[in-house]
DNA sequence: TGTACATCAGTGAACGCGCGTTCACTGATGTAC
DNA sequence: TGTACATCAGTGAACGCGCGTTCACTGATGTAC
């Protein structure tokens, strides 16, 4: 049955969010069009009046994952709290709500180009933001940390997640929490 | 047609290590039984009288890959050496004889417990494998250390496969180089 | 404001395809004498 | 060493299943008068 226009395009934002977090938590091949749908509470079949093709919604979930992990990092006001929060045991728990690099991005490696795409953009506006917390060194040396610093958080979060001892887990997180947490002088 | 027995051992070696290189390439998802027979020049038919299940190839297939680049390792003297050639553009571009890790361990968090132990045993050894090089500080520290650089040199090479951009994936690589080749004091 | 009809968001069955896995068969290898 | 038979590594057709995608249909919404 027909729908208001209002309530479709909720519809529609309800299916990116839904696929955002599943394909977060389970991997783009991991979740079928059908577990998406039902997840936003719809049928599949109404899935093509919104989207050309899985891998099309694939794009538009890394985007939106992008955005929401924006919003909440405008709470932050410093890298250390970046840093605390990014490689807390929470984050290494709720892959389904966390860094959609760290959970997707070596898939993305190998995905379509549009997808490339919005990955890219989602790592460089993150490297932007780390910028924009150094407080000290040359631009180009700011740069240069911001990377380190996010390559540091990306390794941690994925070695931490690949383990499967909680110890070991723990020591990874807080090795690295260390090391990237403060910024050098 | 049946086949010597050390022929057949050198056929199930050759599937070990096409489904360890075609893995990395394409993920474990990407790539099917079939594919890896094929290109271990067999027929898929054969496949189950070597191996239980294709999961059960997945996990010989990373024990597989680190061995391979422990014996490669070996080759290397100092942490820079070994830092230089992992963050390398040769490496980045040749994922399916590169890091199993960074190509597959987004993945293996998601995969079974077999699986999980194989990514597992590989971490450590490669953290210890990186201990080892280190010449400064107290046991502890060189620890902290070597989990901090293995982290950054895992998270750089995927953030620089992740984009689409060669001059970016570039700067990441030299920025990480910058940052974890040399052990500070 | 009320009516009549066109539009179109969502439904659910169906499609074709590729995947992991099974199995009857083949014929060279291994073994017993 | 040579022969006869049992073994079993590899073949290729077939299976069931789930996936991405399509489509005829439904019925509430939007619109024209």
């Amino acid at each position: 049955m027909r729908v208001s226009r209002q309530k479709a395009m909720e519809n529609r934002q309800r299916i990116v969010d839904a696929a955002s977090r599943l394909f977060r938590d389970e991997g783009f091949d991991g979740v079928g069009v059908d577990a998406i749908m039902k997840e936003a509470e719809l049928t599949h079949g109404g899935f093509y009046g919104h989207f050309a093709s899985k891998d099309a919604l694939m794009a538009e979930a890394i985007t939106h994952a992008d955005e929401r992990s924006s919003a909440w990092q405008d709470r932050l006001e410093s890298l250390s709290e970046l840093v605390t929060s990014y490689l807390s045991d929470r984050h290494r728990a709720d892959r389904a709500n966390g860094c959609v690099v760290a959970a997707l991005g070596a898939d993305a490696a190998r995905q379509s180009p549009g997808l490339r795409k919005a990955i890219t953009a989602s790592i460089r506006q993150q490297l932007d933001r780390i910028v924009s917390m150094l407080k000290r060194g040359t631009p180009a040396a700011r740069r240069r940390h911001a990377i380190a610093t996010y390559a540091g958080m990306v390794g941690a979060l994925t070695l931490a997640r690949a383990v499967d001892d909680p110890a070991l887990a723990r020591e990874i997180l807080a090795a690295a929490r260390d090391a990237f947490g403060e910024e050098a002088s």
